[in-house]
RNA sequence: UAACUAAUUGCCUAA
């Protein structure tokens, strides 16, 4: 059983769904004894890929199999509800919690904040927040990152710094992903200056960075207009010890690709090629992007090849560029043309 | 910067 376990949540990790499924759903064949490790697993796996309702199903045939579902099953149950935007249900898989007699603990009351800070209920976060602590629980430096992420969507940097503010108070140590959270918020409200001041304090405080830290500095610099200081960041990287993943490259594009500055987009990719990272979709789109901006419709014409001749896959934004590519270099045809391949792939 | 622990919570990219 416990051998079981692993393999599950070995799958699991490994980002295979299907597979966990299988083999779970051979073991169930085979008259195996399924205890609540093995349907947790399932049910986290299923969870991480936003596929709610298959969730719910192993939950219900749980019950029905008389499995006692734990903290960990309802608590996955919501982080499932959670990531596939319904935080409404996760707010009843904690009610339900209750009511089968479950005292919700901190992952608890981590997730459910969770859940409605991605649904956009921010004020609803803080008041799980607040009776997280009149269970008796203090709030700690994962429920103060998921109420900072909570902040992102509507840009509200300053919510985000009180946040900060407040957990010095509470002394909570706020680490790296913390941190990350806060500069990503100060990103998506265009704050530059508050971004890197950001770091700086992180930097000051010994926190190591990682490379999601630089993978948020340089959306910081692509939000804010500030592609100058992309380089420089980019430099950073190498200093940290990190290794700078395909996120960090689309990023660095965008950076360029907002500055108009296709010829150091182009570069970009050459440098990615190069160092041998995975190009994906977001690539290619950033870089058409680029092109168009700078007004190279030939350029986004050679660069939407090369991406087919990768074996990627451009999708509705791949084209929404392009096109816009096309129109701004006054190749009316040309768009239409690009146009009916979208269509003709189904896009 | 050791290792160990059957499962659950927070961070980044192209409109």
């Amino acid at each position: 059983p416990k051998s079981l376990t692993k393999v599950l949540s070995r799958l699991s990790k490994r980002g295979d769904p299907g597979a966990a499924m299988r083999v779970f759903e051979w073991a169930e064949r085979g008259g195996e004894e399924l205890n609540v490790y093995h349907y947790s697993c399932v049910i986290i796996n299923l969870g991480r890929h936003a596929r709610a309702e298959e969730a719910r199903t192993v939950f219900t045939r749980m019950l029905a199999r008389g499995v006692h579902p734990n903290l960990v099953v309802y608590n996955a149950l919501m982080s499932a509800f959670a990531r596939d935007g319904q935080w409404a249900r996760a707010v009843e898989a904690f009610s339900d919690m209750q009511r089968e007699g479950l005292a919700p603990d901190r992952i608890s009351y981590n997730t459910l904040v969770s859940a409605l800070g991605r649904g956009g209920e921010t004020q609803r976060a803080a008041a799980a927040c607040a009776e997280m602590r009149t269970a008796g629980l203090t709030p700690d430096h994962v429920t103060f990152s998921a109420l900072v992420s909570a902040c992102e969507e509507s840009g509200d940097w300053e919510g985000a710094s009180a946040l900060y503010r407040e957990m010095g108070e509470c002394q909570v140590v706020a680490d790296a992903v913390t941190f990350n959270a806060l500069i990503s918020v100060c990103a998506k409200a265009r704050r530059w200056e508050e971004a890197w001041e950001m770091y700086t304090e992180m930097e000051q405080l010994g926190v190591k960075p990682t490379i999601v830290t630089f993978n948020a500095l340089l959306n910081a610099c692509a939000q804010s207009n500030e592609w100058q200081r992309a380089s420089d960041v980019f430099a950073m990287i190498e200093r940290a010890s990190l290794q700078p993943n395909t996120l960090t490259y689309n990023s660095l594009i965008s950076c360029y690709a907002k500055g108009g500055k296709w010829d150091l987009a182009m570069d970009v990719f050459w440098e990615m090629r190069d160092a041998d990272v995975i190009m994906d979709v977001v690539t290619f789109s950033a870089l058409i992007k680029a092109c168009a901006r700078g007004k190279q419709w030939e350029q986004a014409i050679l660069v939407f090849g090369e991406m087919r001749a990768m074996g990627v896959a451009p999708n509705a934004r791949t084209f929404t560029s392009l096109i816009s590519a096309c129109e701004r270099g006054g190749q009316g045809q040309q768009a239409l043309e690009v146009f009916e391949e979208m269509r003709r792939m189904g896009v």
